[in-house]
DNA sequence: AATGAATGAGTATTCATTCAT
DNA sequence: TATGAATGAATACTCATTCAT
């Protein structure tokens, strides 16, 4: 579009020598991804995001999907440290409670993209056995995380509350409560002895 | 080879007055989405499912997107009947978590069929505005099931819980103890004034 | 290249409706293999040598494979029917060795593109299983054809005698004497019993 | 990942001086044509055949055509010379017979992989103008190996047979009578002079 | 009204060759 | 001297959609 005076280097700068050239492909799927699904990712795209040649895609990885499962594996990593973080000041249950409202109303350093993507991976694990393996080390993880403050069956309770919250506040379209959700949460970190509580 | 004068072509029944062929399009559109996935399906093999000749496609529907998206809401308005039924015969606040435990082992009349279905449907509303009011309508029908029995907060964590917990279940490889997610479904559904009452 | 005033039709007349497509890509498939050879034939040649759009190849035949598969097929049973044709008016023993010799000099109504073509089925049986009934039907009619006159012996022998002659009349470039050609091929065709015939 | 002090890379042995290389190039070249066919020979999988990096291959050779060109011309060589040596020990005309049904029946000295390399090669030269010399050398040495025991018709003769019949061996399926072979070979190498007699 | 042949834009992938190191 | 990263042209193939019949 822009006017180029000289001839030569037409669109873009020769660039034999970049050594992060994988790595930048694989954040670039990680974008592409997130903008057009799994389904919607393609070599092209992936190549014009990272400003590759379309060559470039098949020399680094075996495949699209080779690619496809290397993005999503390094998403998953990256999503379960903001999620380690985020925990690691909590101190006292109410801490927890908390955290994890902040983290279904969004604050917890991922946005609605970094959501978009980890939703592709589930879909994609589902069909996908190889990337089970994925999944399943990140929910091994995020449990861990809880079962810092609370013992393994409400880990179980709050992690699947905190995945269902998050699909339903991504997927709803009005504003929901925070007190309401402060509450919900609440009751999923009482202790189990139920007798104790009362 | 060899000419065949009598009777009828042998392989597809000549079908002159097929009136619930649109139907019958739709509903192997289903099962086409849940094997291959939304991404995965295409008109050939939605036309090769449902028996009709490739042209059906584009002579019912104006497009493949417009059969998508039929198919997602007939899913959809069949899952929320399911929902609704598998909640009929609840009376007591036990009852309540009985089913919903029930629901989240797979005793709803919901296979992993339908709820690969149901996350290609919340995958594509996350893309496809249009579809978004599917999703809304499945999901307000779904918390006024569980307004029958408590309170309009308790019955968004328990329908977020449910939503969490069954993903968890689909995507995880190992048994899930049924005691533990019955204890976890029992704090949900506490009146909110007990967690109050503290 | 040719100025075109009107607009509309820019370099291919639409033919929506051409029944004889199928054979049409057949046919030039055989002469773009005589051409560059079964490794250098590809959809992009054989569609336009039959003046068809890409999208027809892959919509009649299967691939590639199957394409070729099918145009060897049709390459080898015209040849066996011009085998036959050109022994159709043999009666005696020297009829026979001035058959064979003038089909070595290529007077049978095959020309060296003919001949091309053949050596490719050759080399493509030789790795592709599926083509050995190609080559062992052909190979057995034309057995069939000379055993009309001789023994199978003979036949054998002379079949094996014509496949070698050829083949290096083919791969010479200097001139090959007829003469001798009659020469070699009567002394293949003389009876068995070699007590007889002396 | 983590870096590794000490010694060498483990899997492929640092070649500093590595005056053979060529010529194991050419040899795995060879082996690749056998296994792929000409057209389905690449830098990548003789590179890899011949365990030296892919740079190598255009370091040492002008180009694919190059390569191939030399691995062809190597093996008709070699061809050669084991047809020679076949012949060494050649006295009577029957020793003859007795050597050409021993060649067509497979105790030549080359096995089914020669012969399918040479008849890429066949292939190649009916193409390629430059590999002509290759194949007409080798006819040349080869009608020359036969003029030492008949005359120049007779091996002319012979040598087509030999090709025919070792070509429809190759190709048959089934198995073929060595007397059979053993008597059409007889037929062939009678003296020029007593097919004139009768 | 219904269909199957036709089409072209788009896809992943391969690979000979180039070249900076 | 030797190499491995880089590249772009070319490949087979898929498929939603169009349209003459």
């Amino acid at each position: 579009m822009t006017a180029e005076p000289t001839a030569e280097p037409l669109d873009r700068p020769v660039r034999r020598h970049d050594p992060d050239r994988r790595q930048r492909i694989v954040e670039a799927a990680i974008g592409v991804i997130a903008e057009h699904g799994v389904a919607g990712t393609t070599h092209r795209l992936v190549a014009a995001a990272a400003d590759v040649p379309l060559g470039s895609m098949t020399y680094h990885f075996t495949g699209l999907d080779d690619l496809l499962a290397q993005a999503l594996t390094v998403h998953a990593e990256r999503m379960a440290v903001k999620y380690q973080a985020h925990f690691a000041h909590v101190r006292t249950t109410e801490d927890l409670v908390e955290a994890v409202t902040d983290l279904v109303h969004g604050h917890a350093g991922a946005d609605e993209r970094d959501w978009a993507v980890s939703y592709e991976l589930y879909l994609a694990a589902l069909r996908d056995p190889a990337l089970r393996t994925v999944t399943e080390t990140w929910m091994r993880r995020s449990r861990g995380v809880l079962e810092q403050f609370v013992d393994a069956a409400t880990a179980r309770g709050v992690d699947g509350l905190i995945e269902g919250l998050v699909m339903h506040e991504v997927l709803s379209t009005g504003p929901v409560s925070r007190t309401e959700t402060h509450e919900i949460i609440a009751r999923a970190v009482r202790p189990t002895t139920e007798g104790a509580a009362q």
